[in-house]
DNA sequence: GGTTGATCATGG
DNA sequence: CCATGATCAACC
């Protein structure tokens, strides 16, 4: 198999170039690629990703956007052990420390992001090396009144706590499906929000998730 | 064992 | 520094 040399024309195109490389290792498509597979993701975390990307003839770099804009489609990679369980959550999009004033869930970057994702299972067991690492079949997503209604909740709750001046207040454990958490290169890295009496501060970059059990249910019920 | 908080690489 | 791609690993 080649690398497309450009984006699928349609939602159809995207998907047949995916399920070609479902049942396929890191390592085969690395190879065709001339692309060495790392031993291990401690200092190339984002390398699955980057792979399928490729194959699936997204442009390269990173974008504000999705990663098919003429299609509306967003690419996630979602680490899975061999019996289908979640391993890790999805990360969704950076988290604005200061919220602007008309901000809906509605014209939310998360979503945005959220409205069609093509979600592509990948092993990501620690024991199996990541060469060896098999790729499944995608689940192309698109969020049921239900689960646009949980994230809807979540995101206003956490949003709300931010343009509050409470956003040191927010943890991880907060919301059903998506939650914050820092998203930085270290705990150095800082960024301005808004303070309990209205005043800058500054506090560590965030960014939005999926929990585990939401993305779990998407795989699970496709 | 699962989750939370921290961290790594890259491009603009 | 922000945003992309995420996984690592300390802690509960």
């Amino acid at each position: 198999m080649r690398i497309p040399h450009s984006p699928p024309n349609n939602a159809k195109e995207l998907l047949q170039r995916a399920e070609a490389i479902a049942g396929l290792t890191l390592g085969e498509l690395g190879a065709s690629a001339n692309i060495v597979v790392p031993e291990n993701f401690k200092r190339h975390k984002g390398f699955t990703g980057q792979l399928i990307e490729l194959w699936l003839g997204a442009s390269a770099g990173s974008k504000p956007q999705q990663d098919f804009p003429e299609l509306g489609i967003e690419l996630k990679t979602i680490p899975i052990d061999s019996y289908g369980k979640v391993l890790e959550t999805t990360y969704v999009c950076f988290a604005h420390t200061q919220v602007k004033l008309g901000s809906t869930w509605e014209n939310s970057s998360v979503r945005n992001k959220l409205s069609k994702v093509l979600f592509i299972p990948v092993l990501g067991d620690r024991a199996i090396p990541p060469a060896q690492r098999m790729v499944g079949m995608p689940v192309l997503w698109i969020p049921n009144a239900k689960e646009d209604a949980v994230l809807k909740q979540d995101w206003e709750e956490l949003t709300e706590c931010i343009s509050l001046g409470k956003i040191n207040t927010i943890t991880a454990k907060m919301g059903q499906a998506l939650h914050i958490r820092p998203k930085a290169a270290d705990g150095s890295v800082l960024t301005d929000a808004i303070g309990q009496e209205g005043e800058t501060i500054q506090t560590r970059p965030r960014g939005f998730y999926l929990r585990k059990s939401f993305t779990q249910k998407i795989i699970h019920d496709s």
